[in-house]
DNA sequence: CTGAAAGCGCTAACAG
DNA sequence: CTGTTAGCGCTTTCAG
């Protein structure tokens, strides 16, 4: 592993032919006899040569790095995310390269330059939702496809959830079982469709069975962690009101705020659901614990992962002309963390 | 964004100066006067101009990308290890990418071949131990820092947790609490240093305090997920076995797995920690929930990429003769699953 | 201090 | 079918 490796013109001494002949037979282009291109493939085989990327990338004004820019990649939702899109593409002969945003708008965009400083071939974007990125989504150079993220403008490939009914559902849950008074605690919906989405399929829920939107049982514009969750509770629960008047329920707008608001009612003794019933978003691993057991609406992120990787893969190898967009169908878990209403 | 980007010469056109005027000037690099110098920056900053970085890769011969090959990006404790390198590194203009070994030491050499491939500048490598890496480690072309395991014959820079001391503290916590058939679930000791020095510890801790290793108190060869966990305690659990046989207690190779193991127990009416306690190893974040409430041992993932971004780094720009090698001391974290012995 | 020229390793017309 | 010739955009000697 330590020798200086070949170069391909190298390659083409050794064999007698010259260096584009070497290259058409790797790349299986077409222009090579079968038996010089088997004769040049088993050789190069053998020797181990293998040619330099970052040559062949600014040769061809193309690379085959895929970027990936997401949230967090602490949040358990995107690590698989980004799993399931990197092993998918790994075997196709792409290299993913993931960037933390960590949900800055700015970031995203250095990141997103930074892409096309460095040739990668494609994007795929869980955008942080701003006015200007709705802008240029659309005008890059390179193809994008946004993932579980929806902006007015950008119409190109698309691959989300339905976060309204995702939002829909689990209200229309808490409602069936009897719940009035219904909080949520919100993501920051300003740079999340999929929050603000939620939000509306909440809303909606509300209005269709004739309850009250409460806006100070909401909480709004919660970054994505689990200590943000948990501080969320400890406002809530801390400022004194009536029982009759706090939320029996609460939507939440991920799995981590989730996490983070019973790991304070744990501490509190307020019991879940007997005290408070709460339902989120995502279905990590972790909510799926007999401790935990938290009743959630799964986006799928492993059809999500699978499909996004699929639908790059198309963009880079012959992009349709019109931009698919796929739409995946969430599905409430119902598990422990919501039970019938009982009055306080 | 869209429109072509300028490259060295036209800029150097634009500014009635050459291109390796223009390029000293932006590395600054000597041979410019500064007002020349202070022109073209401005320049450049104006119109927005950034090098083509493909093109200054293949002319230097190296890049500014490192790779960070890994086990698997879901385990949080390397999502933390990760988010951190990349973070610190970003900042320095650097940009990381990040492969998913899957404790699979081919995935791993193919892997690192892939980096060399693409004039990456630099690996930081969580190694799956294999005689083969052993030999070659050593001698790769690019710097390596390797990270949280340790091999016969490497020595190059490192940075490990003292997993020895992991294993030897944690098994003292349980033997101080009076337990005494304490049992392992041991990760996969083969593959993985860290696994197996914390058994070492384990069985160093046994040996000290005049207890017997019990080989049919441990299990083998688990790999590093939840769900793994879970059917570790269901083939105990299962097996019929008089409780006076049974170990109380168990130290669990990492949290993942102790997650799954509290996951039966929860299911099946095992008390914890009751019925049986347990310390595993790398405090992510649920394992400090208030519904979890896990012991175990801290192996400072945030000091660690710290330290591993920086010795990268050092590495990058001006590496040391004598490889640096930097250790970190385990913290044992009680928590709730662990408590004295009763006899049954 | 500055510019011209060669070259990094590969691909892609263009000839034969 | 195969080889020759230019680049891709930047850095880096080497002259001036």
């Amino acid at each position: 592993m330590s020798e200086k490796p070949y170069t391909i013109s190298q390659v083409a001494k050794m064999l007698g032919v010259s260096p584009s002949t070497v290259s058409r037979a790797m790349n299986n282009a077409p222009g090579v006899s079968d038996s010089v291109r088997k004769q040049i493939l088993e050789f190069v085989d053998e020797i181990g040569y293998r040619p330099n990327t970052v040559a062949q990338s600014l040769s061809r004004g193309r690379s085959n790095m895929v970027a990936l820019i997401l949230g967090d990649i602490r949040n358990p939702f995107y690590a698989d995310l980004a799993f399931g899109i990197q092993k998918a593409l790994d075997t196709k002969g792409f290299i993913v390269t993931t960037f933390n945003s960590e949900y800055d708008y700015k970031k995203e965009k250095q990141f997103i330059q930074f892409a096309e400083q460095y040739n990668y071939s494609g994007i795929i974007l869980v955008t942080v939702n701003s006015e200007e990125a709705d802008k240029y989504l659309g005008h890059l150079d390179i193809p994008v496809l946004l993932v579980n993220r929806i902006t007015k403008h950008y119409n190109g490939p698309l691959i989300v959830t339905d976060n309204f009914q995702a939002g829909y559902i689990a209200a229309r849950h808490l409602i069936n079982l009897g719940h009035k008074r219904i909080g949520f605690l919100a993501g920051q919906n300003k740079s999340s469709s999929a929050s603000s989405q939620r939000f509306q399929g909440f809303q909606q829920a509300l209005n269709n069975y004739q309850l009250d939107y409460h806006a100070d049982y909401c909480l709004y514009d919660l970054d994505w962690r689990m200590n943000t969750g948990y501080q969320a509770a400890e406002s809530i629960f801390s400022t004194p009101r009536e029982t009759k008047q706090r939320p029996s329920a609460f939507l939440i707008a991920n799995d981590l705020l989730a996490l983070g608001f019973m790991n304070y009612c744990g501490e509190h003794g307020i019991r879940i659901p007997d005290d408070i019933s709460i339902v989120s978003f995502d279905d990590i691993a972790y909510s799926s614990l007999h401790q935990i057991q938290l009743t959630t609406v799964s986006q799928h992120v492993e059809t999500m992962s699978k499909e996004a990787a699929d639908l790059m893969l198309q963009l880079l190898t012959d992009p349709p002309k019109e931009p698919k967009r796929v739409i995946i169908e969430p599905t409430l878990i119902v598990r422990n963390t919501t039970q019938h209403y009982q009055e306080p």
